[in-house]
RNA sequence: CGGGGCGUGGCGCAGCUUGGUAGCGCGCCUGCUUUGGGAGCAGGAAGUCGCAGGUUCGAAUCCUGUCGCCCCGACCA
């Protein structure tokens, strides 16, 4: 490809709405263009690199013995109805207003109802399984704050593929192909990931990982022991549960007045006491009635755990006037002492002595507390997020980075298959429901993370997997003939050769030139130039290196598919 | 949805306080010179100042409303 012909229009300034790395350097180097909110053009350079790694993810999905299809994104509402994610979803689902030829129609933020409809018309026998779906479709999410350019839109490339077996045995072996090809493709698109186990949220079931790479744009938290020895997501991390230190002697409890402050920080700063010497009381209402959920004043409730500990269903923060009935207090005055309710203690809430809480009195707060001396401790467990200063189940200490999630595996179960009938014969020609996973790849999102990971201040450093070209010749002197012919053989040979190419034959200066192949990042760059011809040599060195090597013309291909080859990752 | 910020040629910005000819840099076009880390000179094209009302002799500027975009938070299969 020629730089003249093609489409790469980069520029010098950052835009003023852009942000975080990702997202600055693919506008200035041309790659894309917002639309509206959440939703890019990719620009030829930057559609190149999404089909570098869409290719990438269909290879490694087919070796892996899944079958590609293609799913619409609009979808009759009434499947979403069976399954009752129309409620579950809530706003992030989009909602087509009604049309002349169809009401209630839908746009596909995932596709387990409609793969499963799918399965249900036409797979009826265990014969037919196992079957893993997939495909690479653009996604409809009306997230209610795109941000960081393209790491959060509402509309997006996913690759979702969706296994179906007999029973969980033959879901444990779909689920594990999967991981591993995840595997292979982050490591192919040259990504520094980890895999986490991650919490699987409303969805269900009963394993899910994460995969995850590190950078200060992303959203999420990992948290990793020290010593490598655990990673897992926040949302879901354990912790070594934390040691009773002892105290000289229990105080009595003894009420104090404090009006007007209800806030953790607040109290302590009234009563000069540290957030973690007091016991935070946090009541949640579900389906069955109250919750209260005991941590200590520098922790925070961890719903997911709570949920998980507490077997309730449709747990939700309780409202001021369910809090007031059950303390008979303000809020903020709750506390565990003599509260008539079903109580979870934190762990670290049971070693705690002489704490502050609330008296379940307006303008109130007691001290001298002590677990299991002033209320019962009946139920405890861990149902808080780990924090700085916590250990890994072994002791090691846990380091919390951001990250972004580029993949997530789930296992389903019978969850989606149950709500909608969707069965097949065994071999006893009884019915059952399918077993299932669901795999997901954001494509954009590998974009955006291999650039977090990878750049410095003059652009882009592209893993060579995924680069949009492998190699660009900068031609420095436009008019000169000898120049333009040695550039031009070598471009057409590296071409022949089946190197993505691109010849830098625009008629500007050198300077230029190399800020641009800096900006866009590819990999190997050759520079031809007459004042290097004189030599008798070109030069060729990688977009991650200052190592420049002079080389004959002649040699130039074979050096530079030897560089190709030492930057590419052996997966 | 709460809080904050910003809308002025393709891009980045100034002008607004104190109403009076719409400006600068980049980019673009033409010509000449230049050519190893975003060239110089000369000439030129391009803007309903987000939109709608209002005040005024007169509005980019003041007032009201509205739309859009970004950031923080809440939310996030």
């Amino acid at each position: 490809m020629f730089w003249s012909k093609f489409f790469i229009p980069t520029v010098k300034e950052t835009p003023h709405d852009a942000v975080v790395p990702s997202h600055v350097l693919m506008i200035r180097a041309g790659m894309l263009r917002q639309t509206v909110a959440g939703a890019y053009a990719y620009l030829p350079l930057g559609y190149r690199v999404l089909q570098k790694v869409t290719a990438i993810i269909r290879e490694e999905m087919n070796r892996a013995g899944g079958i590609e299809l293609n799913m619409p994104a609009m979808h009759p509402i009434e499947l979403w109805e069976e399954t009752g994610r129309v409620e579950t979803m809530g706003s992030t689902l989009i909602h087509l207003p009604d049309q002349p030829w169809r009401r209630g129609t839908v746009l596909g933020p995932t596709h387990e109802e409609i793969v499963t409809d799918i399965a249900r018309a036409y797979i009826n026998s265990y014969k037919q399984l196992p079957i893993n779906l997939f495909q690479i479709q653009t996604k409809f999410r009306d997230e209610h704050r795109p941000k960081s350019g393209v790491l959060r839109t509402r509309e997006f490339l996913m690759k979702d593929a969706y296994s179906f077996d007999t029973d969980k045995a033959g879901l444990d072996t779909s689920y594990t192909k999967m991981y591993e090809a995840y595997c292979r493709i982050f490591g192919r698109c040259g990504l520094p990931y980890i895999a986490v186990e991650a919490d699987s949220g409303p969805i269900g079931g009963d394993a899910s990982h994460e995969f995850m790479v590190r950078t200060d744009a992303g959203e999420d938290y990992l948290v990793r022991a020290e010593d490598g020895s655990y990673a897992a997501n926040v949302e879901r991390a354990e912790m070594l549960p934390i040691a009773d230190a002892g105290c000289d002697a229990q105080n009595e409890i003894s009420e104090v007045h404090t009006p007007n402050v209800t806030s953790i920080e607040q109290v302590s700063k009234l009563l000069g006491c540290k957030p973690e010497q007091m016991i935070k009381t946090i009541i949640f209402q579900h389906d069955d009635g109250l919750l209260v959920a005991l941590v200590r004043g520098d922790h925070e409730v961890n719903e997911a755990k709570l949920r998980r500990m507490s077997q309730v269903s449709g747990l939700a923060a309780a409202t001021p006037e369910q809090i007031e009935k059950l303390t008979g207090a303000d809020v903020g005055f709750a506390g565990p002492v003599k509260l008539e309710a079903r109580v979870i203690v934190d762990q670290a809430v049971t070693v705690m002595h002489n704490a502050i809480t609330g008296a379940n009195k307006s303008e109130h707060h007691i001290t001298g507390v002590n677990p299991g001396r002033d209320f019962e401790i009946k139920e405890t467990g861990d149902i808080r997020y780990a924090v700085e200063g916590d250990s890994a189940p072994n002791g090691s200490p846990l380091i919390f980075e951001k990250c972004i999630e580029i993949g997530h595996v789930f296992k389903l179960g019978t969850k989606y298959s149950d709500a909608m009938k969707a069965t097949f014969l065994d071999q006893n020609g009884s019915a059952k429901s399918f077993v299932m996973g669901c795999y997901g790849i954001g494509a954009n999102r590998i974009v955006a993370a291999a650039i977090e990971s990878s750049h410095d201040e003059s652009g882009i450093i592209w893993p060579i997997r995924i680069a949009p070209f492998s190699v660009l010749i900068c031609a420095l002197d436009h008019r000169d003939e000898n120049v333009m012919a040695t550039a031009t053989k070598l471009h057409d040979a590296l071409e022949a050769s089946g190197v993505d190419v691109l010849l830098d034959d625009r008629d500007a200066r050198p300077g230029h030139k190399f800020k641009d192949a800096d900006l866009i990042g590819v990999p190997v760059r050759v520079t031809v130039g007459k004042r290097g011809l004189g030599d008798g040599i070109v030069e060729i060195k990688s977009r991650s290196s200052d190592e420049v090597a002079k080389v004959a013309p002649d040699a130039a291909v074979g050096h530079v598919d030897r560089l190709i080859s030492s930057l590419a990752p052996s997966a």
